[in-house]
DNA sequence: TCTCTCACG
DNA sequence: ACGTACGTGAGAGAC
């Protein structure tokens, strides 16, 4: 099997047999018997960091490095997945039924449990062969999937009222590319892939309250490259500095903040003197009208697609619901019904002004259907 | 039971 | 000088 192949190269290249599974004897050998870092950062524990980003930047010092990642991807990918879900079937139904918990986050999004279906993977090769698992109920019936396009940043345009950012998805351009031209000063024809990759890191960041060091890392730049894009961003886009001074600025007053439809997030360290402390709540001030106000928004959309279906008669049902996308299990005659109403009653959720874009898939299984 | 890591949005 | 991107849940190891 693959995973004790790399078992195998991985002892081989160590020198020394260990449970690779474990952070701990991980950790001493990279860095105490192989040095690969004599630099190397431990956690509040002692033990030595060994997550992924530690891992990639010394994979040019030992090609140990690769077979550990992925040793990890595919151990995970058999442990939480492929060997637990099977446990899970309902003896009955032959499915795996989830359990939505709706006062767990402190945004307003659901979260989901026995199994977690929020995180079923989709990013690597392998990990969408387990996705393919998740099938229409027989041959008569297709999966629906149903995603909001960029919701967040559509959102951080609403709430703030950005005129570039409104306007870019008024337009319907590409955001990542449109943010690009911007923060660059060329023309949208000219942005190379690069920048806007640089962008995309940009625009998430920004809903995170993310700083110049944080930028950095993630897109492997100099600091004060990753300053200069930020400082650009805000020239760019002034609505959504002041979205982020204004907020924070109302929870000092207020002790929330609080998204479209009013759910309020309390933050009892905004005012905090630890600055590092004041920090996180800042940024949870950030994020939360942001990305409570995409709950909020899905949420309205599924008690109105529930009552529509329920009016309607139809016999297809809404079965999961992933923070910006919800999935349904439909006759193939109900195809088109689904759709419509689907898109109709996403896109008019909640009233906005920025544009709101649904994209809907079909397919025979999860993965087919995006 | 806690810590670390990693799957998703 | 300091730490540095939000929200979750689950499996495995360590204690």
């Amino acid at each position: 099997m693959e995973i004790a192949e790399h078992e195998k190269q991985i002892f081989e290249k160590a020198g020394v047999r260990f449970n690779i599974a474990s952070p701990k004897q991980l950790g001493e050998v990279l860095f105490d018997k192989l040095q690969l870092d004599p630099k190397a950062k431990k956690t509040k524990t002692g033990q030595y960091q060994t997550g992924e980003d530690v891992l990639l930047a010394l994979a040019l010092k030992s090609d140990i490095v690769q077979d550990i990642l992925n040793f990890r991807q595919l151990q995970k990918l058999k442990s939480t997945y492929v060997d637990a879900l099977p446990q899970l079937l309902n003896n009955k139904s032959q499915r795996v039924h989830t359990c939505f918990n709706q006062a767990v986050a402190s945004t307003g999004r659901l979260s989901s449990t026995n199994p977690n279906l929020q995180n079923i993977p989709i990013k690597t090769e392998r990990g969408r062969e387990v996705r393919k698992a998740f099938v229409a109920r027989d041959e008569n019936h297709v999966i629906v999937a149903a995603d909001y396009s960029q919701i967040e940043l559509r959102l951080v345009a609403e709430i703030s009222g950005d005129p570039a950012m409104r306007e870019a998805f008024i337009q319907g351009l590409d955001i990542h590319t449109a943010t690009a031209a911007k923060v660059y000063g060329v023309q949208l024809d000219d942005v190379t892939s690069d920048m806007r990759r640089n962008a995309k890191a940009v625009n998430f960041g920004i809903i995170y309250g993310q700083s110049a060091f944080g930028l950095s890392q993630n897109l492997g730049i100099p600091r004060r490259e990753a300053a200069e894009i930020i400082e650009q961003y805000f020239i760019q886009y002034p609505g959504i500095k002041s979205y982020m001074n204004n907020t924070i600025a109302f929870a000092q007053e207020n002790g929330y903040v609080e998204t479209l439809l009013k759910r309020r997030r309390y933050l009892r360290d905004i005012n905090s003197q630890n600055a590092t402390i004041r920090g996180f709540a800042e940024r949870n001030g950030i994020n939360a009208p942001i990305q409570g106000s995409a709950a909020d928004m899905i949420k309205i959309a599924m008690i109105h697609i529930h009552n529509d279906i329920k009016e309607k008669g139809l016999k297809g049902k809404m079965t999961m619901q992933v923070h910006d996308e919800l999935v349904f299990d439909v006759p193939k005659d109900e195809v088109e019904d689904f759709k419509e109403l689907i898109e109709f009653r996403m896109k008019n959720a909640i009233k906005t002004e920025v544009p709101i874009v649904v994209e809907i898939g079909i397919g025979k299984n999860w993965l087919e259907a995006h």
